[in-house]
DNA sequence: AATTCTAACTAACAAGCGTTAGTTTTGTTA
DNA sequence: TAACAAAACTAACGCTTGTTAGTTAGAATT
């Protein structure tokens, strides 16, 4: 019944505007004429810019959050674990794939609090993930790899997936999540 | 003998600048403040704010194909030559992170013949590669993994290397060299 | 039928943008 | 020391930016 808001519409076409040229490139003009409506017409929906650019990118941001929260909660080995993250990272691709681009190329544009919020959120991130990796070496299920090297390569690739996953048209998400864990698990075991 | 001229000095500033914040959100006033300058002195040694971006860019993307063109040319082996790959970013991230953050994510704001350019270069470059990884495999070299999920997973990794890199204290690139080529090599051989 | 709400509009603002023209200072060479 | 070149300066330009104020048209509610 829910039928998306004028609010949700503007986020939307900002995020894909955003993902093409970056935040500070986009004025409130470019958005408001993919909308086919004036700049001034977007404040009966929105408060600012800034506004646009806080709900993209922390709304995924705690989505990340949670399912962190939930792999970490879970009861499984840490080989097991990551698989679960990669899976996060993929499905989030899927489905926020604008979102993200803004996520990883325009946090440093949000204001103080947000800011503040974001990289809070980010700093948790890294290190559940890290934890994950070291338990894994200290039970032998992951190669004695230096943690930070693993971290680093698993973390870059699943962050530009979504670069990957534009490029390529929309492929099958379970396919591109056998391949993915794959390439990136048997690396390390 | 050669002094670093004034143009580089602005050059070098600039991709300080734009790794910070990004090109479009750095001001020529940013820039001349950053040397302790005013904006129109710039205009003395640089023609405009598009040139600053294209020289960042294409002189970095320039070395990235020349890397390419010699690793291509080598008489080796699939694997020898991915690893000369992986060295090859990480001399370029060593010597330019700044730079790199410009071309990974301020490319698009390159004006039409240089933007032509570097797409170009750009292409060229992950086909290379990719023709790479396919002799590998074909050779018995390379587990048979789908080979684009092979280059995006090494590429993506390669080319975030700059945030690593800054983030963590300049360490040791020979230490550096050599725990990225495991971690990226081990896991498909 | 009168009222209220929603969402668009026009017009304008102050600030910041890249850039240009013309001038002055600084440092080197004849 | 006079002449010249390099590199800074001041002042201003036309344009774009995010945003505000006030208004209007149509739909929903009373």
């Amino acid at each position: 019944m829910k039928a998306i808001s004028r609010k949700e519409e503007i986020i939307t076409t900002a995020a894909r505007l955003f993902n093409e040229k970056g935040y500070k490139a986009v004025s409130m003009r470019d958005i408001a004429t993919a909308m086919d409506i004036k700049a001034a017409s977007l404040y009966n929906h929105i408060n600012g810019k800034q506004e646009i650019l806080s709900e993209i990118i922390l709304k995924v941001a705690e989505e990340f959050t949670k399912g962190m929260t939930n792999v970490v909660a879970e009861n499984s080995s840490a080989i097991k674990k990551v698989e679960k993250v990669i899976e996060l990272h993929i499905d989030i691709t899927v489905n926020h794939s604008d979102a993200l681009a803004a996520l990883n190329n325009d946090w440093m544009h949000l204001e103080e609090t947000d800011l503040k919020a974001f990289v809070k959120m980010r700093e948790d991130y890294e290190e559940n993930f890290r934890r994950i990796i070291k338990q894994g070496i200290e039970a032998g299920e992951i190669k004695p790899y230096h943690p930070e090297v693993i971290l680093f390569s698993i973390l870059s690739t699943l962050r530009t997936l979504y670069l990957w996953y534009q490029k390529r048209g929309k492929l099958d998400v379970n396919i591109l999540k056998k391949d993915m864990v794959s390439v990136l698990i048997k690396g390390i075991v």
